[in-house]
DNA sequence: GTTATTCTTGACTATTCAGTCCATAATACA
DNA sequence: TGTATTATGGACTGAATAGTCAAGAATAAC
């Protein structure tokens, strides 16, 4: 412990980490790119970061647990689990609508998953799940309240709901405008609730 | 008139290029890979498709008429337009657990646009508008019918029937079972009608 | 100060990519 | 048979890529 100390800040390198792979994805965003952001050089990066999955990995880390955040404070912000999960896709609604363009760096993470090395994908599996997982407890939660309808298991309607911000995600990213991303959020929300 | 005649098929050469640029997108496609696939060298690539863009649109093309022929079917083999649009979910259900991992070609480039020249871009939204024109004019003719219900306009429809099968699409491109893809499309399908 | 330690800079490597070019081969037609 | 025409093979170019490396700069501990 000693040696020279950084000139730049890591968590703002890493938010604008951030803002390039949600942006432009993994493929899209070249280590020139992270470098030119973030204000340092090559060796800096390699330095700080190991090599860009890593850098990668660490940026969708931070973005999807503060995300899931928000996803679980509106799945039980509802009176009761099938409420919660209307709540969610309203809350999916509002904030797809407000990113045009961008869409959720988690959803589109999911949607087209990196090429990755091997040693990475289980992380990779971790993060996602920080957003499937409490999806998948409030469908359970809705089958143990009773409030499953005709057809509808805990796992068709888990699958339904992921289908659905996944859609809303797609849509954003493919340059629908913001009031036809709620319109459909919206009817969705209805629609189960 | 004369001249050497060529030693492949062009339209099975397409085919191949059909079944790269779906299952690894355009950026993720080569040249290499293309001309591998296709048993062709280099000039002979350029020479009958001019260039990577144009192979990947001729194929797409050709995927996207087959694929909305398939889709105007189930809109149309229902009783009435709302019908015609659970039909149509159905079969994108049908249609994508059949393609576990690959999902739908046309879904795919909709949902992640490649990044193409701008004398492209034209004709790409052309054919995406293969899709979308006809889900809008069964939106349009639900609003007709007089087969809305409450909060609903042919927009919103619109937007939310699109977005169910790219929310379908991308469930399936992250390695969803085909069970799961069932069941979502078909919990979509009821909850309309 | 001196030294060990860590960070910074930027040149460097190796690979992959889309696209070009040209000499050669195979055909139709006269 | 000769000529114009088109296709083929494969080397080549130039740009972009991820990652390496070594010499030098800035600090803490002694």
């Amino acid at each position: 412990m000693a040696g020279r100390p950084r000139t730049f800040d890591r968590t703002t390198a890493v938010d604008r980490f951030r803002d390039l792979f949600w942006q432009k994805g993994y493929a899209g965003t070249s280590i020139d790119d992270l470098q030119a952001a973030a204000g340092i050089q090559r060796g800096s990066f390699y330095a700080a970061f190991q090599d860009k999955e890593s850098a990668y990995l660490e940026a969708l880390t931070l973005y999807a647990n503060e995300f899931a955040k928000q996803a679980e404070q509106a799945l039980q912000s509802a009176d009761g689990p099938r409420a919660g999960l209307a709540e969610f896709l309203r809350f999916a609604g509002r904030f797809l609508s407000a990113h045009t363009g961008m869409g959720c760096f988690l959803l589109s993470s999911i949607a087209q998953p990196p090429h990755l090395n091997e040693t990475k994908t289980e992380l990779f599996d971790r993060v996602t799940r920080t957003l499937r997982d409490p999806l998948e407890q409030a469908c359970n939660d809705t089958r143990d309240a009773k409030q499953l309808r005709a057809h509808e298991t805990a796992n068709s309607l888990s699958a339904y709901i992921l289908c659905q911000v996944l859609g809303l995600n797609a849509l954003t990213r493919s340059g629908a405008k913001p009031a036809e991303i709620q319109s459909a959020a919206n009817l969705a929300a209805d629609l189960i609730f």
